[in-house]
RNA sequence: GCAUUCGUAGCUCAAUUGGAUAGAGCACCUGACUACGGAUCAGGAGGUUUGGGGUUCGAAUCCCUACGAGUGCACCA
């Protein structure tokens, strides 16, 4: 079925038939666009066993495979590459495939399951453009493992306690009133939960350190002035009350964070995110104590003479690492270990994704080593994606200089270009308000998924605002005007009584329609590289490749003016199964694809 | 200081994992049948892949080195 495995079949066939000998692999690679062919197969590989010029291969292969085989139609050789043409009637048997298969894009199933972790906000502020990247990269992830043939369970860990909760919550207390003595809240101010008391923490931060500068004056040294600084030790206090279930600490704690909750729910809607289940912070902080004792049983742990517990990895290339402090209380990593075994426990995943940034690399190898050596069954299934931070042009996002991207603005954003392009265009004049709305915001959310999406995850990324909202060339965008674009023309066929087939017939083919089917042939390979490497990019760039493929096939061919009946029947076929495609893929990454726009 | 990631056109990113003359988009020039949607297409210009060594038929990719940048090195999360 598939080309390439053919093609790579006949030339092991051909090597051993020519030369008496085999390879192991066969490695294709495309054709450059400047020379004619689509597949290349290297010969310098074999010069060294065959004792002759790579020309001289590439000649006796190429011939062999045009005369022995239906798939190849001819070839040339440059120096040690040997350059493939494949035959249209391949090309119609892979279309025909491709047509055949109703699901077209889900890989069959592996019968295995993965947790993909991801969002995992912080209950004292909003989300801001760093979380967009998290969030995006998490959503596209799961559903590209989906595809993959994964069952997949998303889920977020909230973190809702811990001391930067406690200092929106102490800065509330102090400053929340207004003149009539009343406490601000989201219906008074107007304001998202979640802006709200982000707005609180920016307060706590400011008299916090206009407290340490005071203290400074005096003649304080700094470092001794941030700790004792009175709201450091009324925030401290608050902890302690928190943790010892104290009504009124729980009670105002409950209150900001339903706030904040509600304000994040919206944005989820917004960003078309959501979760299978959703952890607490508030209740598995105190797990994995008992991993501290299994671990000291089993003589992984050690106790220091002063009572903590460490583990030493020195021999994994790692440092001595604690794990449960002096006083015996936990530290992240033991919170981490226990909630890894509370997640194996409640869906037994054949593997564990964090969607964490990069900065966290060495924790995630320390608790990937620690959980190795406890012997866990699911520790070789366990991965961090770990992806770079989003920096702007001013330089680095910084939260308590203001210098971040919050969500919401850049959403809305993003929605009101879409919505200024969209009219300076007037192409949607029969749309009611309602659909209108609903395109700007496929639209504002596409070039804004896109833009994060498209590059590596691994690597650091500059956003630009200017750029971000930029709705030509390799953006989401471009390719849901393309989708548009076929839509359009599929609509126009079917008023001229065509619709698109479920086969096509023989026919001499386009080099443009070629390169479409070979990008279509491409797309569950693609699927399972973006799987393996976890990596949405892949598929934003075949996306992109494919609707420009599409555009340029536009560009150079009639499809309803097309005089053979037969070709425009292909065309139009072929059309909606790049419609679909396009489709699928872009909802690979979460991104919507318009009939009009 | 130690660990780790990275450095590609003016800018933002690719490069099938060691293959041809390193490709796209943006920005900048030049063009496109009265057209099935111009949010498009075709073309031009733009590069010593940070510098210097090495490995081999062949290096942006692997090794060494210098320079530059990010991140991590808490009994914080």
């Amino acid at each position: 079925m598939d080309i390439q495995e053919q093609v790579k079949q006949a030339i092991q066939q051909a090597i051993s038939a020519l030369f008496d000998t085999t390879l192991d692999e066969v490695a294709l690679q495309p054709t450059k666009k400047e020379f004619e062919g689509l597949y290349t197969f290297v010969t310098f590989p074999l010069t060294k066993t065959l004792r002759k010029s790579p020309i001289e291969i590439g000649q006796a292969i190429g011939t062999y495979l045009q005369e022995n085989t239906t798939v190849v139609s001819h070839f040339n050789v440059v120096q040690g590459f040997l350059n493939l043409s494949i035959a249209d009637s391949a090309w119609l048997d892979v279309l025909n495939d491709i047509l055949a298969e109703p699901d077209f894009g889900q890989l069959p199933t592996k019968g295995q399951s993965v947790m993909v972790e991801f969002s995992s906000p912080n209950t004292n502020k909003p989300l801001h453009l760093g979380h967009l990247r998290n969030n995006f990269l998490g959503d596209a992830v799961s559903r590209i493992l989906k595809a993959n043939g994964y069952d997949v369970v998303k889920t977020s860990i909230v973190n809702d306690r811990g001391i930067h909760i406690c200092k929106s919550m102490r800065a509330y207390q102090l400053f929340s009133n207004d003149a009539s003595g009343q406490p601000e809240t989201p219906e008074s101010s107007g304001m998202k939960g979640d802006h709200l008391i982000g707005k609180y923490y920016v307060l706590f931060d400011k008299a916090y350190k206009a407290q340490i500068e005071e203290l400074v004056a005096q003649g304080m040294p700094k470092e001794e002035a941030e700790k004792k600084a009175p709201l450091m030790l009324e925030v401290q206090e608050m902890l302690r009350k928190w943790e010892q279930g104290d009504p009124e600490t729980v009670t105002l704690w409950r209150q900001l964070n339903e706030w904040v909750y509600a304000g994040f729910a919206e944005t989820y809607q917004k960003i078309g995110v959501s979760f299978d289940k959703t952890y607490y912070e508030s209740n598995t902080y105190v797990l994995g104590k008992e991993v501290v004792e299994e671990g000291l049983q089993k003589g992984i742990f050690y106790r220091k003479e002063d009572s903590s517990v460490w583990i030493n990895l020195t021999e994994e290339g790692l440092d001595q690492k604690l794990v449960l402090r002096s006083d015996g209380t936990s530290v992240y990593m033991t919170q981490d270990l226990g909630t890894t075994d509370l997640k194996y426990d409640d869906f037994h995943n054949d593997r564990q994704i964090w969607v964490v940034g990069n900065e966290q690399d060495y924790h995630f190898a320390v608790l990937f080593a620690i959980l190795r050596r406890l012997g866990r069954p699911y520790a070789n299934g366990l991965y961090h994606l770990s992806y770079g931070m989003v920096d702007l042009p001013s330089g680095k996002m910084k939260s308590r200089e203001g210098t971040v991207v919050d969500a919401d603005d850049l959403i809305q954003e993003m929605y009101d270009t879409a919505e200024q392009r969209t009219r300076d265009l007037g192409k949607i004049e029969d749309f009611n308000s309602a659909e209108a709305q609903q395109l700007y915001h496929m639209l504002g959310m596409g070039a804004l998924k896109y833009f994060l999406l498209k590059v590596d995850p691994k690597k650091r990324m500059l956003f630009n605002p200017e750029e971000s909202v930029d709705f030509q060339g390799n953006t989401g965008p471009f390719i849901q005007y393309t989708h548009a674009r076929i839509r359009s023309v599929l609509r126009k066929a079917e008023q001229n009584g065509l619709q698109p087939e479920k086969s096509v017939s023989a026919v001499a083919m386009h080099p443009t329609e070629q390169q479409l089917v070979y990008l279509l042939s491409q797309f569950p390979q693609r699927i399972a590289e973006a799987g393996d490497d976890y990596a949405p990019s892949y598929i934003g760039q075949f996306a992109y490749e494919l609707a420009k493929a599409y555009n340029q096939f536009y560009a150079e061919v009639s499809i309803l003016s097309e005089p053979d009946p037969i070709k425009t029947q292909l065309r139009v076929t072929l059309s909606a199964l790049v419609a679909g495609t396009i489709r699928k893929a872009m909802q690979l990454l979460g991104i919507d694809v318009p009939e009009k726009m």
